[in-house]
DNA sequence: GAGAAATGCGAGAACGTTCTCGCACTTCTT
DNA sequence: AAGAAGTGCGAGAACGTTCTCGCATTTCTC
């Protein structure tokens, strides 16, 4: 009654069956000329031994595993890579593809090892979110060999791949020209990168293209609109973000309303409007890129500019897989933003 | 240029480096006797080739794929279980393994074939959020043949099996004792039951044992106060959710606290109070299990019963590694939840 | 300096599939 | 009735590793 034995294998039930391999093999897979008859010993000798076909050989004697590679940042405030992932591991699971998913921490020597290991596992393809846009050495495609890539939510210029992106520059200029419309004329932009240590006004170097994107919108919007603006550059440490803010806040000329180009940033923003009884909606004004059931749920609740992460998604599987099957490279796509206006703006 | 040539493979790295098979094998994989030099040339052979090892072929001939299956629900509201993901795919990973993950929505149909595949995939090892504990057919030993399984966050009294869990119970018990020590008196539990349709105060069947512990353990402390409560369970519907709780929260006699059993119903109250203008933290209190970053940051931050999901993801695949590994089944581990108090609950 | 021990390496099997051949036997065609 | 066509199945190779043997060749031992 153990069940600790070796799991059985094709052989097993063909000795059963008292048949071959082969035509065990067929009877279960279906192809090949083969009777009735043969078919239904076949399988209820794979019944009663409770077989169950070994991927591994079958990866093997195919040359393809079944199995896609996900290469993403895991983010529990945004979520945003979090609903990627389930998107993604979901689409996959619809097209008969397993889904293994390594997360970098939006670090270039994980990324690189991630990569290298999904590779070694032979995965068909790879889906990653390229934490960096200077360093992609492990990207070139003699390291990839012939695994077909496919880039979510930021693009590599300097590589070409095909991508799912969203219309971050667009979504930016659109939610500026809102804030316009209600009549703001002071305005700040809260950007979140990676790696920066201290909070600075100056412009450091932006490794992730969806930033720069949303950077240069909000940049020409108010170019354009010829209205007061700040850009403030804050780090991986939310509490120097919050010290920051809270300066910015207290300032004589402080801005009427803040964009935040993550949740993070929302978060150091409700966080210090809180402690200095700053009322969100009245006294202050927020927008921040992405939603969220909490941003929808609060009181006020957030005005954001939303992303389609799902689509988003699915689109990758579709195309990587298109490049797997098909082998022919597909367009990259550009998702659009939309903006959703809830009670976090006040009109001024 | 084009690497669009097949991989290469141990045969090919052998041939330039003018030695067998097995020795190329040994020089890479560095085991056996074989001479400096050898190891030189080969290691430089396959540097040239740019030989990648086929992590199918050697976990085909050693029987074992260094990859676990994790069977889990996403949840962006809660992002407990995201998080438990991360923390699993780390640990796996710091350890050499990479993880398969399938997500089952609660849904049974899901969870039988998520394990089915992964088992065919042939993972060393299975970690598993049962959605239901009333069917499990498909975790029957002899379902998973000798492939260890650890189940997570939820237990089945029917099935032995490992598991890594919280102390809910105690949990529920630690927050009313709380609220009842902040003057509280009338107390209800909005409980969220996957299946239920319609809300309810009739007590359902509860199908996962963290949500009847937390019941049983608000139910329990209320005896021993002797206080007023009311239990309302809510099904997956986050609008009829609201309802209940919006007719609950207009009675002339409503509770003056609120517990929640997860971030769900959490923002269902605080979607609800803010229509209704009832302030948090003043008119109402709120307590949630589990914690997020925006529960944090909300004005007013929102107190809630947490729980240590890094650790449990982390204790679970050690778990599962020592089955793996050394055989041995190890002993269930209940962790404790921890009260976080913060602005949310008012004195009265 | 002759046998023993140690060293370096190659041959070949094994892991569990799938699939191409070819062989034997049956059924059709005229 | 005899060749052609069709049917059902088994033998065996292949996928890319790892690892056990055993065979040379070198180095040690007294």
């Amino acid at each position: 009654m153990t069940a600790n034995k070796k799991a059985p294998t094709l052989n097993d039930v063909a000795e059963l069956a008292g048949v071959s391999r082969a035509t065990a093999s067929r009877a279960l897979a279906g192809y090949g000329r083969i009777s009735e008859q043969t078919v239904e010993v076949v399988r209820k000798a794979a019944q009663n031994l409770g077989y169950r076909p070994n991927e591994v050989a079958r990866a093997m004697r195919a040359g393809k595993t079944r199995t896609i590679g996900l290469v993403v940042i895991s983010d529990f405030t945004n979520a945003f890579f979090d609903r990627a992932t389930k998107s993604i591991i979901d689409a996959a699971k619809q097209h008969g593809y397993q889904t293994v998913v390594s997360h970098t921490d939006e670090n270039i020597a994980n990324e690189r090892q991630a990569v290298q290991t999904l590779i070694e596992k032979r995965v068909d393809g790879l889906i990653v979110v390229p934490a960096s846009d200077v360093e992609h050495d492990h990207l070139r495609p003699s390291r990839l060999g012939s695994t077909p890539l496919v880039l979510i939510d930021r693009k590599l210029e300097a590589v070409d791949f095909p991508s799912v992106t969203t219309g971050d520059y667009q979504g930016a200029i659109e939610a500026v020209e809102f804030a316009h419309q209600k009549g703001h004329r002071n305005m700040a932009f809260i950007v979140s990168v990676p790696g920066v240590v201290e909070a600075t006004f100056d412009r450091p170097h932006i490794p992730i293209s969806t930033v720069v994107d949303r950077t240069n919108g909000f940049a020409e919007a108010i170019k354009q609109l010829k209205i007061k603006s700040q850009m403030l550059y804050c780090g991986d440490s939310q509490s120097k973000a919050e010290d920051a803010v809270s300066e910015l806040l207290q300032r004589p000329d402080r801005p009427s309303i803040l964009f935040t180009s993550n949740n993070d940033m929302l978060l150091a923003v409700l966080k210090v409007a809180g402690v200095l009884k700053i009322a969100i909606g009245k006294d202050l004004s927020v927008v921040s890129f992405d939603d969220s059931p909490w941003a929808a749920a609060m009181a006020p609740a957030i005005t954001v500019i939303s992303r389609p992460v799902d689509e988003l998604g699915r689109l990758a599987v579709e195309m990587l897989l298109s490049q797997i099957d098909g082998g022919k490279k597909p367009q990259s796509k550009v998702l659009p933003t939309q903006l959703i206006s809830r009670d976090s703006v006040a009109t001024v």
